[in-house]
RNA sequence: GCCACCAUAGCUCAGUUGGCAGAGCAACUGAUUCGUAAUCAGUAGGUCGUGGGUUCAAAUCCCGCUGGUGGCUCCA
């Protein structure tokens, strides 16, 4: 008897029963059936080696594509969970998925893994990989499953089973001595794993929730060719070098310090004056915008968090309340509840809205101690806030505002590359369904209004509305969460606020929250890491360096750098009893993005010698040209090509 | 908060089985006055994060705390 396969080209071939894709893969080409990690018949993912039964629509996956690469590592991760099972025999094994960049598996040991069981199970796994097992796809019944996994006294197993809907088919896959409980597919065998790296350890919760016990997890990686496996540790490495703390450290630009407080941010002159020079250009755009900027207290009595409730939702991430004439003050977690009693400070008319506060407003956040990162994460912050009341249909076009606005930001910057999602309602929310469906259904059609691309993210709203999140993409790829566009059915509510609308009664305002960097303190980070320190020449903590050759020509450089700081460009000299060769050093490792060198030529012909941080040296100019230069490079805000 | 690891000079790090705390760079002083990524010589710099314990003796071993790193959880 024969089956009918349909190709990704829609071309069609016959085969007999119980072919399997490897075979199909074969008849194509060798080259194909080699680099194949999996197949998919009918949008189902299944093993090589899985006989075909009826006609379908094949597709073959290589790790080039993602659904190979979650084959690859998923079973790379068994491999991991075999050599650890021969290692420690009492181990009981949890769960071990593919993850974005590689893969992890969950292990319950009395005693955490140490850096050399990471190389012996290392050393097995290649073993396992030299012995070359199949992975042997058996189907069995929910009885002999639990009877197998209860034999082999894999308690987390059991539980998995259990929790398994009535007609779910239970497969285990058998590695040679191990076996286990999965869905698959998986490689043919083990010997496709070629090359692959444990990269850490640490301890995780059962199933994620820290009631759990907490179990031990080895994270790895493995790639099919020696070359991504180095490729993938060299762009770790280069992580590491644009480490926003490495090099916050070395360009002097903040700093946290034991007495004063973990997670508590001290902005050093030079990360101080590129804060400026952020706020100055968010403020003058906020204005052209329609935003009114504010300052507001940092502590409110009380009575404000209850109304707002705050103290009933966010408690746990707000600090102690300190006593200030028998009553009890908070220091600010948000800034919404100030911008709020400055709205309801008089009657507002539909004509003065949509009515927009902006604020630099620093709040603080109890983080957990495990949970701070650097300027990623902190306990004292400043949100680069916004809130915005307006009428129900003024929402979409305000929402598209704010969209193009954060997009028009972030690029001034140099992100242009971005991922937006759109968050839903949660399990807990507050407000009514048919308003979180109508605010939803604002949100998207702002989106689409702005040709934007989207993923929905179901269930991860906030308590109070829905939201757009931007998460921006750095130099390396990695994700960052700047942008926040929050609708809020709460906070009106509980404030009572209105408006008085055309037909002259009360109305409650839509109001939505809004973050475009997120916070001042993790945009900086981000900006660091992405720039590498070297940043566009606007940006710049020092945009130009001052370099006498010798101290003869200490006059005519200071000369110079009144003439540059004149023009508002921030320079300055280095007099050291250096050689120049010392002082571009010096220069360049603070990654100034120019420098200036004045000899007796220079003097002699009355210009200056550029260089140009990481290019080396321009060639001479006069000072004249050279500041219309650069004065225009920073009012383009042009983003450094020396990268 | 939880699991693991870490904390030595301003910075990067060495310090053996517990036995007198080290290097390079930076700083300071002097010499040198120099042409595009490190001139030479000298000087000074430490309660080994902190509190306790073990020991004749602790940077080293044990416990608490603080801070940090990688994860888990959570999030701007």
């Amino acid at each position: 008897m024969n089956i009918k396969i349909t190709f990704p080209d829609g071309s069609q071939k016959e085969f007999p029963k119980d072919i399997t894709p490897l075979e199909i893969a074969q008849g194509i080409s060798k080259g194909l059936a080699k680099e194949v990690v999996c197949a998919q018949l009918d949008g189902k993912l299944i093993d090589m080696t899985r006989p075909i039964e009826n006609d379908g629509a094949i597709l073959f996956h290589k790790f080039t594509d993602e659904k190979g690469k979650d084959v690859y590592w998923h079973s790379s991760s068994h491999i991991m969970a075999q050599a650890v099972k021969r290692l420690f025999p009492d181990v009981k094994v949890a769960i071990g998925p593919s993850i974005e960049q590689g893969f992890y598996y969950d292990f319950d040991k009395e005693i955490p893994f140490t850096e050399e069981d990471l190389h012996l199970i290392e050393e097995e796994m290649q073993r396992i990989v030299d012995e070359n097992f199949f992975f042997e796809r058996k189907v069995v019944s929910r009885d002999e499953a639990l009877e197998l996994f209860e034999s082999l006294g894999e308690d987390y197993k059991i539980e998995l089973i259990k929790e398994l809907p009535e007609d779910e088919t239970i497969t285990i896959y058998v590695l040679g001595d191990f076996v286990d409980l999965c869905r698959g597919p998986h490689l043919q065998s083990t010997d496709k794993v070629k090359f692959f790296k444990l990269l850490k350890f640490s301890g995780a919760y059962w199933r994620g929730d820290e009631k759990n016990k907490m179990l031990q997890r080895i994270y790895g990686i493995s790639f099919p060719s020696r070359k991504e496996l180095d490729d993938y540790l060299k762009k770790l490495e280069e992580a590491e070098k644009r480490d926003h703390r490495k090099i916050g450290k070395e360009l002097d630009l903040f700093g946290f310090y034991e007495d004063v407080g973990a997670g508590l941010v001290h902005w050093h002159p030079k990360g101080g004056v590129m804060r400026d020079v952020i706020e100055d250009f968010w403020k003058k755009e906020h204005y052209k915008a329609g935003y009114q900027i504010v300052y507001t207290p940092h502590i409110g009595k009380s009575i404000l968090w209850e109304t707002s409730g705050h103290l009933d939702f966010y408690k746990d991430s707000m600090y102690a309340p300190m006593k200030i004439d028998e009553i009890d003050y908070y220091i600010k977690p948000m800034n919404c509840p100030f911008h709020i009693m400055m709205y309801k400070s008089k009657l507002r008319s539909y004509r003065e809205l949509p009515y927009k506060s902006a604020e630099l407003g620093t709040v603080y956040r109890y983080e957990r101690s495990g949970a701070l990162h650097g300027l990623m994460r902190v306990r004292g912050f400043t949100q680069d806030d916004a809130h915005i009341m307006c009428t129900p249909d003024q929402l979409v076009s305000e929402v598209v505002k704010l969209l193009d606005f954060s997009l028009f930001f972030l690029k001034s910057f140099g992100f242009d590359r971005y991922d937006i999602f759109l968050s839903t309602k949660p399990d807990k929310y507050v407000g009514k369904d048919i308003d979180w469906e109508r605010a939803t259904e604002s949100l998207k059609e702002a989106l689409e209004i702005s040709g934007l691309e989207y993923k929905v993210d179901s269930g991860e709203g906030v308590f109070y509305g829905p939201k757009i999140d931007i998460k921006i993409k750095d130099a390396l790829d990695r994700s960052w969460q700047c942008t926040t566009i929050q609708f809020d059915f709460n906070l009106p509510e509980r404030f009572d606020m209105t408006y008085i609308g055309e037909d002259n009664e009360a109305h409650r305002p839509y109001m939505i929250h809004r973050a475009l960097l997120g916070s001042l303190e993790r945009f900086f980070g981000v900006l660091i890491e992405q720039y590498m320190g070297n940043f566009p020449v606007w940006l710049a903590p020092v945009q130009i360096q001052v370099i006498p050759i010798s101290e003869h020509q200490v006059e005519y450089a200071k000369g110079i750098l009144q003439q540059l700081r004149d023009a508002d460009i921030r320079a300055d000299i280095d007099v050291q009893n250096e050689k120049v060769g010392y002082k571009i050093r010096e220069a360049e490792k603070q990654k100034i993005p120019y420098m200036i060198v004045v000899g007796n030529k220079e003097i002699e012909n009355n210009n200056i010698s550029v260089r140009r941080h990481l290019k080396g040296d321009l060639g001479t100019t006069n000072l004249k040209d050279f500041i219309s230069l650069i004065t225009k490079e920073i009012k383009n805000k042009t983003i450094s090509t020396t990268d």
